[in-house]
DNA sequence: CTGACGAATTGATCTGAGTCAGTTTTCGGA
DNA sequence: TCCGAAAACTGACTCAGATCAATTCGTCAG
């Protein structure tokens, strides 16, 4: 596949369209191709001078430890996802991310990053714009946790993995294959392991979605979107605002 | 004061050092300086087309509207902010904006700032940097909502909005004016407006917050950051990434 | 000074989700 | 094919925060 039709180009070029010498530049980032085993940790909160990383392939999920021991994971990260961008950014990193399937990645140095953003601003400029993107994202679950009931909030986070997840052809209206475990979805969630247990088996009673190992079947697709409140056209986007 | 000195170009200049050339065109947002009385929108969900503001006096929140009539409350912006930029970037807008004092802003039409960013793209990276920032404060927001108690969340959050602000200085460790009702404060942190008025007075009881018509005052900064388990690093940033 | 309206405050009661303490299922490895 | 560990599942009980229903306070117009 050229760097022009991978996935990350691909996003990106939804907001700039991308001339040859920006995805040349892209193209130098995948350089350093890699491939970790699930539960590694690819960044951790407080340490300094990290790498980003492009997903190539696999799941990340970031999120924040906490005192008591719970955490609660903020975002995951699929295919095409460039992740550690704030880590660099800022220098350090508020947050962890780690592996939750076996992953390829493409790791791009601190150095790397911040000389292609000062030679390519363009280049950077579609980047922060898909991480702005990135943050509607966070918004819209910052509301499930705030305002919506745990059922609510369930059918409405699976439906937005969902539309997400087409977006880069990795599932349709059917549904998706899904490596997340019921107590990872709980701390996504702000709920229990034991509450989402009872939760998904409702939403399985109801004919609503079935979540299982590895798979979310969206059973009855009008029904779900409806109780849940969800809105399909918010991650919508006709073309790049900033033409070459 | 020069536009040098504004609280925007200080904030963007802790990320990019702004040359001369894109001083001038921050310079050229200023142009259309605008006062809105409480209580207005600015930015209204899924209207097309809009401008983006910077705030340079008063207060502005940012929320979302929920089917049952509740909200949640995402964000507030403090002078020194831009607001309603992924409602250009994207073309609709995601959430309403709604003034909470009265406002003094910049209002920038979508294709001045777009042009804007096509000329002088380090510019436009300074002001993604500076949103994805904001977004951090939305992360640790979600974490708030997500595992912390009522207690603990509603001293995270005034501790959170108090850094903040100091680094506009409009804060102290002593305490900030603050034009929040409590039913606000609700919606922001995802509680009822009688719930939170009793975490107040637990609050002030306990001695450590006192929550006034216009006034947070911290009685004991210390065990406030204890008991929220508020870390006060993750707002510093030493100096520019990008040199002229 | 007075009425009126919104914000703050309080008490009583209810309930959704948490906690605790298991049992059962699944699945990879010997 | 059997074993052990992790994940899924279940029931009984508790509690933080919601809901309902007043009352009080503050402030602004007349």
């Amino acid at each position: 596949m050229s760097i022009a039709g991978s996935p990350l180009a691909r996003k990106l070029g939804a907001f700039v369209a991308l001339t040859e010498k920006e995805l040349a530049v892209l193209e130098g980032f995948h350089q350093c191709r890699q491939t970790f085993d699930p539960g590694v940790d690819l960044v951790r909160q407080g340490q300094l001078g990290q790498s980003a990383f492009i997903l190539a392939d696999g799941w990340v999920c970031s999120y924040k430890l906490l005192p008591g021991g719970t955490r609660q994971i903020v975002d995951f990260q699929v295919p095409g996802d460039f992740l550690g961008l704030r880590s660099v950014l800022f220098r350090t990193s508020d947050h962890n991310a780690e592996t939750m399937t076996t992953v390829e990645v493409s790791e791009v140095s601190s150095n790397d990053l911040i000389d292609a953003f000062a030679t390519t601003p363009r280049l950077a400029m579609a980047v922060l714009w898909a991480a702005s993107r990135d943050e509607a994202m966070v918004v819209e679950h910052l509301v499930d946790i705030g305002r919506r009931n745990a059922l609510e909030r369930t059918a409405h986070f699976l439906l937005e993995l969902g539309a997400r997840l087409k977006l880069v052809g990795l599932g349709t209206k059917e549904g998706y294959a899904c490596p997340l475990s019921q107590s990872m979805l709980a701390d996504a969630l702000g709920l229990t392991g034991v509450h989402i247990n009872r939760v998904l088996r409702q939403l399985r009673e109801k004919g609503l979605l079935t979540f299982r190992t590895g798979q979310v079947i969206f059973d009855d697709f009008e029904r779900l979107v409806k109780l849940a409140d969800f809105d399909t056209a918010y991650l919508d986007q006709d073309g790049p605002l900033l033409r070459q």
